[in-house]
DNA sequence: AAGGGTCTGTTCGCTAACGTACACATAGCG
DNA sequence: CGCTATGTGTACGTTAGCGAACAGACCCTT
């Protein structure tokens, strides 16, 4: 793989104005992200910090009971342990890799400084903080009121904005157990998509056939959280990007 | 009332150390929040920002077809207003009084200025947008596993700890629009908590008898919530906080 | 080539919650 | 006092999703 390709592929190093990049820069290590890796156990403290890029990881809680729901994906639009920055150390949540790749990480302390100086890492962080509780709201909203198909819609196009292809290498019986419904209900809602001719899929391994027709298979709850996203994270004006293409 | 009483009655507020405390206190002014009073459309930016006394303040996300859900309960513990210091300046959801009662307001730029300097304002901020973010998780989670009655336990002592008596002026209608149920599921597990001898209620008003009982009845979603408020609102060893007892 | 593990397809009865409809009770108002 | 609003009780059939059970398909290893 391209390295340095990566080195910006996740978005938020990407939106870091020069200066506060080239300081976090040499702290960053790139490292591989295998499937089901635990980056953090519900309520551990981590001493890293994560910037997935081709990885996606997700935070989900686990139930008394071990039945679970996601709740944010995170990828390489985003970081694992905000926490750390917000003051509570550690948060119930696990933070876990669902679809193996490539990340960055650092030590928590370092950002933990920058982010102290009150600069642009501290905006950034801020405004990823916001749009992360969006994600949630919305996925409480999807839980609440939308049929497994259209939550299955809504989960596929979120996990792809964070990859870098139409491809993703993830089983049914996973899937479920981000959403929190059975691995026959994925089956079906999958069935309908395929025969629809929106995806195809084959043991493990989903990909995108009709992009326009899945977000509009999905409910409003997509769209809520794309947009959030872009508006606070992607068109943010921290100050000059220029590094991203040096 | 008792204004002198109601002043600390925000737990946010009462958290501040002294010196901060007094450099905002002349810049509150309180105000009476009555039942279902809109203090932001989703979307909108705020000019103000709220902190509840006795009243409760909800957030809650009105999908396109006119239905709702609660994305968190603002009550005592809390500030509405809290995306004029994240970066994004509004988010999608509404937030609605739906518990008459009194709460402070201020500026939103005077308390951003306090937020830049960096002190202990902006420390409880961010800590409570980490309290808030695992509300939102938690009935994220609810929602996908627990059944109606259990939601309505949870719902209860959330709203509960954020008030001042076991005494709550609401009605099944209004229950069910914030859980995102029916009223008739409302009325039927509130029916079963009543014969149960654990709340007794009659049009539009409900008092719980037996809150142990309560808790026992609740799924494990409140107390997880409620804990997370206490470690990082409650127990903040931000400074002295004389001025509460002064 | 055979065998075992993993992933997907499909079935069946079950249940919580839904939508709808309507009866009744209470509070407040003229 | 009676009228009307609003709030609550209850009863129906309907349905999405659950739990459990099992068959078939594909892949990797031996």
């Amino acid at each position: 793989m391209d390295l340095s390709q990566s080195l910006v592929q996740n978005r938020l190093l990407a939106a870091l104005p020069a200066a506060e990049y080239e300081r976090l820069a040499p702290h960053l290590e790139l490292i591989e992200l295998p499937l089901g890796e635990v980056l953090r156990e519900g309520g551990a403290t981590q001493h890293y910090v994560y910037f997935p890029a081709t990885a996606i990881v997700s935070l989900f809680y686990v139930l008394e009971d071990g039945s679970s729901t996601e709740i944010a994906v995170i990828g390489n639009i985003g970081i694992v342990g905000l926490w750390l920055f917000l003051g509570g150390e550690t948060t119930p949540s696990r933070a876990v890799v669902r679809a193996a790749g490539y990340g960055y990480r650092m030590k928590g302390e370092l950002l933990k400084n920058e982010f102290s100086r009150g600069g642009a890492v501290l905006q950034l962080l801020l405004r990823y903080a916001q749009a992360l509780l969006t994600q949630t709201s919305q996925i409480a909203v999807c839980n609440r009121y939308h049929s497994v198909e259209q939550q299955l819609c809504r989960w596929l196009l979120l996990t792809l904005d964070r990859l870098p292809s139409d491809d993703l290498a993830i089983t049914h019986e996973l899937i479920a157990s981000m959403l929190g419904v059975r691995r026959e209900g994925v089956t079906e809602a999958a069935g309908n998509l395929q025969r629809a001719g929106l995806i195809s899929y084959s043991r493990g391994h989903i990909e995108v056939l009709d992009r326009p027709g899945l977000e509009k298979a999905a409910c409003e709850c997509y769209e809520v959280v794309r947009s959030e996203y872009e508006r606070l994270i992607t068109d943010i004006p921290l100050g000059d990007p220029s590094h991203v293409l040096g």
